[in-house]
DNA sequence: ACAGAATATTCCGGAAGAAGAATATTCAGG
DNA sequence: CCTGAATATTCTTCTTCCGGAATATTCTGT
């Protein structure tokens, strides 16, 4: 959980992790994505890989990462011990969904 | 988010989160708990603190620090959007088990 | 086997951040 | 008001980690 957490702790790799989202993609992809310079698009997947967040697969000639379900699953799991936290505050949870729903209003980066 | 994960990807933070789980605890409850030093724990508690994780109240001498719900329930959001993840590997595992019965064409991106 | 594209790795300088020690602040009670 | 307990704040290393640049590696097609 903790490797989850230092994982996604650092703005380019959540980017990039928000961009993988939306399907794999290869380092190129990510790059022209997200403008970073692909040497350090590299090392932040080899970060990712590490903590298990994305997992690799070759294709020709390039690397094709794809986010790995489980630790998305494990940080579920993890925050089920927190839901006696908000689960007697609906009040606040509408304002939070509204906030998330604004247009414009990015949740996350 | 980002600073949500910030927050929780160091280990005495998100041991200190995970105690305070439990209930309210004031600093010195924190440092007799987690054996760590006072300062380091202020200090943990006061980024915690910047990023919306918990509260402060001060009671008699003490300050007593909570939990929020409000990043919890950003955070259950926040993975709301991930949740196609391990839904889509159910669907490409039909499409795999499609693709065994009857081989045909080429997966899209 | 070679050339070029795609990706990974290494080295370095600098910035962020965590711990330790010492000190400052705040506050309740006498 | 003074005192002591509880907590916060500086200041100083020290380590970790990110970005930039250069280079190495790996693979594909020819």
């Amino acid at each position: 959980m903790l490797d989850t957490f230092q994982a996604l702790a650092e703005p380019n790799r959540l980017a990039i992790v928000s961009l993988l989202k939306a399907g794999p993609r290869s380092v190129g992809d990510v790059v022209d994505a997200l403008g970073i310079r692909q040497p350090q698009v590299s090392k932040h997947l080899s970060t990712l890989k590490a903590a298990g967040l994305v997992e690799v697969h070759p294709e020709a000639n390039r690397r094709i990462y794809r986010l790995r379900a489980q630790p998305f699953m494990s940080l579920q799991a993890w925050l089920e011990d927190y839901r006696a936290l908000w689960a007697a505050r609906f009040d606040e949870m509408d304002k939070i969904l509204e906030e998330i729903q604004q247009p414009g209003d990015e949740p996350e980066e």
